[in-house]
RNA sequence: GGGAGUUUAGCUCAGCUGGUAGAGCGCUACCCUUACAAGGUAGAUGCCGGGGGUUCGAGCCCCUCAACUCCCACCA
């Protein structure tokens, strides 16, 4: 079927063609890879959503600039391979779990045993998990499902306890007391990267110290005098005049009147508070580093979910926010409550939870990354890995030049459990990829798994291998591990470059001694049209599915790369989408426009010297978009992509290329009518290709009315690439001239308000031979464009006519004689007008001519294109001259 | 406190190794011209954040000031 000769709507309705058009796709098997003619494997790994999320703008930001790329390689022959996944999100998933039994049953997860509520997790992460992965279909993403992996997979199960264990054994992994970020509601320390700092009103109290064998007191000044239970020392700066006679000596603790020593710490900071600093190195992150320099005892003073413990005395089981206000009023009763003063101060909150967090001593894993981060940032650094946009670079090595080993285990259910065995009856621990059952030493059955998790990103570091088998050997095979690993490109946002990108790239350099992926593109972060971050509070969130049900997946697309470069934010305002509706919409009804005719077409261009000038020309102009759109993809610019084709379709093929062949197609059946309708056509065939990547659906559909009988779907044809032969530099300029032209005769006709519909003869005038031949050979086209009855062209040696509106281009004046009335004095004004800002810019141009320096030192092109631009615009200001004489005189 | 980034038309943004500012949207006027009113034609709009410097020449390089954003660190 090459023409369909039913009415077509003239608008486009997404809904059914796209989901029409990726059930055909998924069907046909086009997604999956399959060697083409570039004989290149190409690979994609999406960053896998948390299963408990739904499709955000980021996410369809991701799939476009993801997809877009595939299909763009898919179409060069390459082997494609995009890959799909889903993450466990520990944390995230696990307390969305727990929140929703706690509203239904008003139970804790402890009120279960864990394979019970882990078994909740399953049915609904089974219920609900996999909705966003419709949403990236809605969206247009040519994954291959038969990949789709889940972080809790046997593979990457096996990948995890593969890697842990041999850390392990080279004890790389290693357990250890450690002030850790301890969230009280999760009931898990959290790493680092998940605690989220806001600022918090609280109060500076000062509060007076007795010393031991001394009259005199000091004043320290605390945020939290709650942790005076787990003070071990004061300290002072041992330069600091005030204090330093003191360092030796023992303070007494108010309340449970404990003696600590006064120590001497550079860390103290002679201008904060009092200068006098409580240590609590139970609870505070500098206070552990001070208590570790000075030996000092570490004393725990909070329970596991917060509350005070035995050390808190009379204040036990309150939670520290209670103990703080009730301290502080003991301590006013007590009378050496010197002062209380408001104080902004950050505070560090479970990005999850949203509870303040508390630092706290427990027993955690860590891996230690110190050779891990240095072969990471090296690898940068030479380019094996390249970050695109390349500032990047700075975010990443921020991160892994100065680390600090990774703590790895999370006291949650929900996840990879540590693989780590401990003997209750010989005590031997020891690491292992299997189930065991007895002791490896001692035999004995009596022995427990750790009950911890690892962190998320453990699992998802190891991503780019566990989905493609590692370390399973035939899982490796049946994938093609050794194909699509290392991947080409990972596509993410910024925020998660040491969460994920460092990650991947130490655990990867690690077990494969190679880098993950060649190229990462860090796309930007989508905000709304005010700039702001989308987030729920503000309500200002725009919903991926609305915007496809508003406008339609490609135009949605579209919106997303074009504003997809190298920046760092994309502010979305609903209403630019809705243009490239419109620009949709534009392509479907410049398909309607040729349609009728197709029936006269044959479906290759076979002989390219039989061409008129003006197929050259939008042939000439659908090659220079090849190019810019084979370039721009190659890196990473899809705002430069889209801008190429956006272009070309509007102002090339629809308001000229179309417009000129109106002429030809209204008239009767002939060779020149029929080609005109094939190069229509094949151009009309190429653009599809080009737009494909961007706009799947509509490209597709088109396709189909279009194709031949033997041409395969549009998602796997060739894409469309720069061709020397077609490269008709002459006919651009002349079309160019022309373009000009006809503007400036619709720009007089408007400047007297002549009526769209009524006729006007124009008389051009110029010095250029070959445009003269042109211009007369071309005036069917000015009638057509222009409304124009009779031209005339000649010489500027020709006398001009009397009565008449004119305009002035460098190579061209264009005269509209006019009978009846003619403002002269409007026409003399305008002239003039005209005529300043020409010499303006002249002057410009002359004034550098005039420059002996830059005749000296501008490159020879600069200088060629100066002479160039001052001989146009003296043309120019002659002709304009010698008019206004006429038309004052 | 440390670091990075941004500042260009009303809005959102391009602008390659310095050659004299562009796009889309919006706006104005006129048009229902048989592909498209989700359209057509024409048009207006910029001390390229301020100041200084280098250069024949600066939106681009250097210094400085200002505003905003993000990241890291920080519970005295």
């Amino acid at each position: 079927m090459t023409t369909n000769t039913t009415e077509l709507a003239t608008t486009y309705s997404p809904k059914e063609v796209e989901s029409k058009w990726y059930k055909s796709w998924e069907k046909g098997n086009y997604f999956k890879p399959k060697k083409g003619k570039a004989n290149k494997p190409y690979c994609i790994i999406v960053p896998p959503p948390n299963v408990t999320g739904k499709l955000h703008a980021g996410h369809a930001l991701d799939i476009t600039t993801q997809d877009s790329l595939i299909r763009f390689k898919r179409m060069k022959g390459y082997e494609t391979l995009f890959l799909p996944g889903l993450d466990h999100a520990g944390i995230a998933t696990q307390s969305v779990v727990e929140k929703m039994v706690f509203e239904q049953e008003k139970k804790t997860r402890r009120d279960f045993k864990r394979e019970e509520f882990v078994k909740k997790i399953w049915d609904w992460k089974e219920e609900y998990g996999n909705f966003i992965l419709d949403q990236q279909r809605a969206m247009g993403a040519s994954c291959d499902w038969d990949y789709l992996t889940f972080t809790l997979d046997p593979i990457p199960n096996q990948a995890v306890k593969k890697f842990f264990v041999d850390m392990y054994n080279q004890k790389m992994i290693y357990q250890s007391d450690y002030i850790v970020n301890w969230d009280p509601m999760l009931q898990s320390a959290i790493s680092e990267a998940e605690v989220e700092h806001k600022d918090v009103q609280g109060n500076f109290y000062h509060i007076k110290y007795r010393i031991k064998d001394s009259e005199s007191t000091l004043e320290v000044a605390t945020t939290r005098p709650e942790t005076l239970f787990g003070d071990t020392a004061v300290a002072v700066n041992p330069n600091d005049e005030r204090y330093k006679h003191l360092i030796g000596k023992m303070a007494i603790i108010p309340i449970c009147n404990r003696e600590v020593p006064i120590i001497g710490d550079e860390h103290v900071d002679l201008e904060k508070g009092t200068g006098c600093l409580k240590v609590t190195p139970g609870h505070d992150f500098n206070d552990f580093e001070i208590g570790k320099r000075h030996k000092l005892p570490i004393i725990n003073i909070l329970n596991l979910d917060g509350t005070l413990n035995d050390h808190g005395m009379e204040f036990k089981g309150m939670s520290t926010k209670e103990a703080r206000k009730k301290v502080a009023k003991k301590l006013e009763e007590l009378e050496i409550l010197l002062d209380t003063k408001n104080h902004m101060h950050p505070v560090g909150h479970g990005e999850r939870s949203g509870v303040p967090i508390e630092p706290m001593i427990s027993k955690q894993w860590f891996v230690n990354v110190t050779d891990m981060s240095k072969r990471a940032v090296e690898a940068v650094e030479n380019g094996d890995m390249k970050f695109y946009p390349k500032e990047w670079e700075n975010t990443y090595y921020s991160w892994l030049r100065n680390p600090k080993d990774w703590c790895v285990s999370r006291q949650l259910w929900w996840g990879h459990q540590i693989p780590v065995f401990y003997c209750d009856d010989c005590g031997h621990q020891w690491a292992s990829e299997h189930n065991e059952i007895e002791c490896s030493k001692c035999k004995s059955k009596k022995m427990h798994q750790d009950p911890d998790v690892l962190d998320t990103w453990f699992s998802s570091g190891l991503w780019p291998m566990s989905t493609l088998g590692w370390p399973n050997p035939e899982a490796m095979k049946e994938k093609k591990f050794d194909t699509f690993f290392p991947n080409s490109v990972l596509i993410t946002g910024h925020d998660i470059i040491f969460f994920w990108v460092a990650r991947m790239m130490m655990m990867s350099l690690q077990t494969q001694n190679k880098v993950p992926f060649s190229d990462t593109y860090i796309h930007a972060i989508v905000r709304d049209k005010l700039g702001r971050k989308m987030s729920k509070s503000l309500g200002n969130g725009i919903d991926p599915f609305d915007m496809i049900a508003q406008y339609g997946t490609d135009a949605f697309r579209f919106a997303l790369a074009a504003g997809a470069g190298y920046n760092r934010g994309i502010n979305l305002d609903p209403e630019r989408i809705g243009g490239y509706r419109n620009f949709i919409n534009k392509v479907w009804n410049a398909y309607r426009f040729i349609q009728p005719h197709l029936e006269s077409s044959s479906a290759k261009i076979t002989d390219l010297t039989k061409l008129d000038h003006h197929e050259r020309w939008i042939l000439a102009e659908l090659n220079s978009t090849s190019k810019i759109m084979n370039e721009s993809f190659e890196v990473y610019r899809y705002d430069d992509a889209s801008a190429a084709i956006y272009s070309f379709v509007y102002d090339k093929y629809c308001s000229w290329f179309i417009e000129l062949s109106k002429n030809i197609l209204n008239g009767e059946a002939s060779p020149v009518k029929s080609q005109r309708i094939s190069v229509l056509k094949f151009v009309f065939k190429k653009m599809l290709a080009l737009l494909h990547p961007i706009t799947p659906f509509i490209t597709e559909e088109l396709w189909s009315h279009l194709k031949d009988d033997t041409e395969d779907l549009l998602i796997v044809q060739a894409y469309p690439e720069f061709d020397a032969t077609l490269d008709f530099k002459t006919d651009q300029d002349q079309m160019n001239k022309f373009v000009e032209v006809v503007t400036g005769i619709r720009n007089l006709r408007a400047s007297v308000n002549i009526k769209p519909k009524d006729e006007v003869s124009v008389e051009l005038f110029t010095d250029n031979i070959d445009l003269i031949t042109y211009f007369r050979k071309n005036l069917i086209n000015f009638q057509e464009l222009a409304r124009v009855k009779e031209l005339s062209v000649g010489s500027k040696e020709l006398n001009r006519p009397n009565k008449s509106i004119m305009n002035v281009l460098t190579h061209t004046e264009i005269f509209l004689p006019l009978e009846g009335v003619i403002d002269l004095k409007e026409q003399v004004n305008r002239l003039e007008k005209e005529l300043a800002k020409t010499k303006a810019d002249y002057q410009k141009y002359e004034s550098r001519m005039n420059n002996e320096n830059f005749m000296k030192n501008a490159p020879e092109a600069v200088r060629e294109e100066v002479k160039q631009g001052e001989r146009d615009l003296k043309e120019k200001i002659t002709s304009l001259e010698e008019n206004l004489i006429q038309f004052k005189g």
